[in-house]
DNA sequence: AAACGTTCCTAC
DNA sequence: TCAGGTAGGAACGTTT
């Protein structure tokens, strides 16, 4: 239950065996042959002395697992400081602290110290304590500030800092005030650069309230009273230290000997735990050598609660039973760590240290330390983030455990709970916990899967089955209390069942290429890892933007939250649907990646958009301007280049790379980086778009977005056109074409000819001619025939999708009840049916006959109507009220004939399936 | 009855 | 300031 990220609700599953029966003696039952097969293959790695297993508290067994969990001890070279350390970072984060004295001699004062966690290729932990980079951000320059004036200006804004910041405590609010040649990255301009105020602020927090004072407005003398627009002002202290040091998610590290002290006093639990100014620090482009990955410690785990019955486990009444963790080395295919923490005796199980305790508390201690001294560098689970660390913390604080959360990197350092509130009318108040773990990674396998797949149910046990093959009955959370108040057998079987799911989200992790794909990712668009989990798509776009933006000494406004007035704009044409069922092939023509192509021919850029103003004024040649469909102006590429356009090439031109070298690569690891690099270049690519569109984002430019789909409508418009022009038997060709649909940026044409083959030269044909018809690097491709081709209406179509002459590749379908998740297993699978019937079998009475037969099974029995259980708030109307008798009574009768495939509470059944059901 | 608004989920 | 976009179908509720 605990498991489960769906809340709608499930039949519940079929009866548990009993608890009392003892799993030896059906050792041949699923559960152990999942286990014993798959989990614990490796048995070699973990075969222990009985006699010290069952010891959990002698000396002796803790000094031996001690040793098994710890890191490899760091060589002499490390020890004498005499060698560069190189490292893999995986997170970065900042505190504040007392400024390094010998580092910076010049100044004193809190100052924020960045700190980067990472691994070397030996498997030993770092910590970089990184000093000397301060928080700034940019103002334009007042025409005809000179020296003294921003001077004064300096003065009069400490002060205003002064008052807003009453509790502060440091020597200076504003460090400096720097005047830099820089360029606004809104607009074409003809200017080369303006003079810009760089205002360098003591601490991160104070660029916010900096900001305040500036966009309210400030008296300066003999200017007035000014307000300023500021620039990355928003740019958080870690990104903004990552962007200047041309260090991205992921990436390898390196400082050299010499340029960095080992920390007085270590304030973490890492093996190499040094000081160094950020000056020093070299970072390495993930290529090569470098796109390599270090030998993380990945830690997944698990927890089981004895929760009431019927009730949700809540940390302040029920207790944490069972820790079951698995800890395995980046890059191996089997972990070198398995244990289990029970509260109170637990059977061996083979291949698994199970280490029991006699109360709760020494439970929750006996996982610290096992924290602390495997120190993982990622953490993974399946819910982890909103239910197992949360709860481990809370249920501690609970029992009085001050000692608890010290789980992190930090020494003495309690890990942070963030309860963030979110109020809305319709949930009412729904309160989310935020954990934050110093120096680890958290990686959620259930928010991972939820952002990357689209699936109907995802429990871990669904989710499993999906990728992994592997149905497994889940243990139900009604007699989790039972096994944990039975007996030592009781409970192994309980430890079973909490190893496999710290086992499972371990094999997602490795089977879904989570750890390659979001490092890629990390490393393509530059934020640090957990920001991909955490955050939402626009800061990825945002770091690349920053980056290219401050290549070209440009700078990126803060731009006010325009309310809601600032409203939407048209998006792309969908072609009217010919309905019908095709009986002749239909070929699929596409544009590829249309709207980045579009952004770049068309130079389409905050740095390239003429302001109606400046079109009028600056009088530029027609030669070098383009205006788009929706009527805005934007520069040529020959008159300047626009960042996002040039943006938008490396990406295409680097997923061009990673898809060549993935073709020649042999090493499959080396397969894995680059697969998940091409990936995440096109994810990339396609999001820039959506950004530009964001009105709530960061820097929403609807010239853009709304000049990107204009260019798109009459885009499709002109290729159907095109098609319908050239292909006809005027010109030459047997049938006349004819374009039945079309959608943002692809048209189904019905060429009239009877074969696949004939369809897929024509199909080649065109896509070549009328890609001849546009500029670089727009380009409509032939794609795929679809025969036979159902047409329901616009966004809901099925067809044979043929790639080759020869055979169909499969059965398609797109937007009918068979791809949707409110509908109820029997209607999907009612559709689904007669689909397979009218495409496949090409029978559409069979088709008929066999819905016909279905809903006739359906209403074999006779039902009641006492049970309205599948929708709520029945209208007065007495028609609505006979609809919804009928919808209940098809739910009912579904349910009785299998509960599996029947309606439930949300779900939809097509009302021409009421009809029938109602006619018969 | 028809028209319109909301919710959900999908296509692109 | 947690948060990529618009178009569109189907079911269902409410208003006219």
């Amino acid at each position: 239950m605990s498991k489960n990220g769906n809340t709608r609700k499930r039949p519940p599953p079929p009866p548990q065996p009993s608890p009392a029966q003892t799993p030896k003696h059906h050792a041949a039952s699923q559960e152990d042959d999942f286990l014993d097969e798959d989990v614990f293959l490796d048995e070699t790695l973990l075969l222990e002395d009985e006699e010290i297993l069952r010891d959990s508290e002698g000396r002796q067994a803790l000094a031996a697992r001690l040793s098994k969990w710890s890191r490899p001890p760091l060589s002499d070279a490390y020890v004498s400081q005499s060698r560069s350390i190189l490292f893999q970072q995986l997170e970065i984060d900042y505190v504040i602290g007392e400024s390094h004295k010998e580092l910076l001699p010049n100044s004193a004062g809190p100052a924020a110290i960045i700190r980067i966690f990472g691994v070397t290729r030996e498997g030993h932990s770092v910590c970089c304590h990184v000093h000397g980079f301060e928080p700034y951000f940019y103002i334009s320059c007042l025409p005809g500030m000179g020296p003294d004036d921003i001077s004064r200006f300096h003065q009069i804004l400490e002060a205003r800092m002064k008052e807003v910041n009453r509790n502060g405590k440091v020597p200076k609010y504003i460090r400096r005030i720097e005047l830099v040649e820089k360029k606004s990255i809104m607009y074409y301009q003809q200017q080369t650069s303006q003079p810009f105020l760089k205002i360098v602020v003591a601490l991160p927090t104070m660029v916010t309230s900096c900001r305040g004072i500036l966009d309210r407005g400030i008296q300066i003398d003999g200017f007035g009273t000014k307000s300023f627009i500021t620039y990355e002002s928003n740019v958080l202290f870690a990104l903004r230290f990552m962007i200047d040091r041309n260090i991205v998610g992921g990436n390898w590290i390196e400082v050299p000997a010499g340029k960095y002290k080992k920390t007085a006093k270590n304030l973490s639990y890492c093996q190499l735990e040094f000081d160094c100014l950020y000056s020093e620090l070299i970072s390495h482009t993930p290529e090569g050598e470098f796109s390599k990955m270090a030998p993380f410690r990945v830690l997944s785990f698990d927890i089981e609660c004895a929760g009431r019955k019927g009730h949700f486990p809540e940390p302040t009444h029920d207790p944490v039973i069972q820790v079951a963790n698995l800890v395995t080395l980046q890059g191996e295919n089997q972990p070198f760590i398995r244990n289990v923490m029970t509260l109170n005796s637990c059977s061996s199980i083979v291949g698994v240290d199970v280490m029991p305790f006699d109360t709760e508390r020494k439970v929750l201690l006996a996982w610290r330390d096992f924290i602390r001294e495997v120190d993982p560098d990622i953490i993974i689970g399946y819910n982890i983030c909103k239910f197992d660390l949360p709860y481990l913390i809370e249920r501690a604080e609970t029992l009085g455990i001050a000692e608890f959360p010290i789980l992190g990197r930090i020494r003495n350092s309690r890990v942070r709970i963030k309860d963030t509130t979110f109020s809305s009318r319709q949930m009412g108040t729904r309160e989310s916990k935020e954990v934050t773990v110093e120096g680890r990674v958290q990686f959620d396998l259930l928010q991972a899967v939820q952002r990357d797949y689209k699936l109907s149910s995802y429990s871990l046990n669904s989710v499993s089955a999906h990728f992994l093959s592997k149905q497994k009955e889940d243990v139900h959370h009604s007699i989790i209390s039972d096994l944990q108040n039975g007996n030592a057998e009781t409970r192994r079987r309980l430890a079973v069942y909490c190893l496999k799911d710290a086992y499972l989200p371990q094999r997602l992790l490795d089977k879904l290429m989570f750890i390659y794909n979001y490092v890629e990712m990390a490393r393509v668009t530059g934020v640090p890892i957990s920001f991909l989990l955490s955050r939402g798509q626009s800061i990825k776009v945002l770091s690349q933007l920053l980056r290219k933006a401050k290549q070209k000494g440009l700078v990126i406004p803060n731009v006010k939250h325009a309310g809601s007035e600032q409203g939407t704009y048209e998006g792309a044409t969908v072609l009217e649907a010919r309905a019908g069922f095709y009986e002749k092939p239909i070929a699929t023509l596409d544009f590829a990646s249309l709207y980045p192509s579009i952004m770049m021919a068309y130079n389409l850029c905050y740095c390239t958009l003429v302001t109606p103003e400046d079109v009028r004024k600056l009088n530029l040649p027609p030669e070098c301007v383009n205006k788009t469909p929706s009527g805005e102006t934007f520069i040529k590429s020959n008159l300047q280049k626009g960042i996002l356009p040039e943006i938008l090439e490396e990406l295409i031109t680097a997923r061009k790379r990673a898809k060549a070298d993935l073709k020649e690569a042999k090493d499959p690891l080396e397969k894995a980086v680059l697969d998940g690099r091409q990936l995440a270049l096109k994810i990339s690519a396609n999001s820039v778009y959506g950004f530009t569109g964001a009105t709530v984002g960061q820097l929403p430019c609807l010239e853009i977005s709304s000049s990107v789909t204009s260019y798109g409508r009459q885009m499709i418009e002109h290729t159907k056109k095109l098609v319908e022009d050239k292909f006809t038997m005027l010109g030459g060709y047997e049938h006349n074409a004819e374009v039945i649909y079309g959608d943002t940026d692809s048209v189904m044409v019905q060429f009239g000819v009877d074969t696949v083959e004939a369809a897929m030269n024509l199909g080649r044909e065109a896509a070549e001619y009328i890609s001849g018809t546009f500029i670089k690097p727009i380009k409509l491709e032939f794609e795929k025939v679809y025969y036979p081709y159902l047409l329901i209406s616009k966004k809901r179509y099925a067809g044979l999708l043929w790639t080759n002459p020869d055979k169909f590749d499969k059965m398609d379908t797109k937007g009918i009840e068979t791809v949707r998740r409110d509908n109820c297993l029997l209607v999907k699978n009612l559709v689904n049916e007669c689909l397979h019937k009218i495409l496949i079998d090409q029978d559409i009475p069979g088709a008929v006959q066999y819905v016909k037969n279905t809903i006739a099974d359906l209403l074999m029995n006779r039902m009641d109507l006492s049970l309205l259980v599948i929708t709520k708030g029945l209208t007065k109307t007495g028609d609505d009220y006979e609809v919804k008798a009928a919808h209940v009574e098809l739910a009912e009768r579904m349910r009785k004939r299998d509960a599996a495939t029947a309606p439930n509470v949300g779900d939809r059944v097509p009302y021409v399936i009421i009809k029938a059901a109602k006619g018969l």
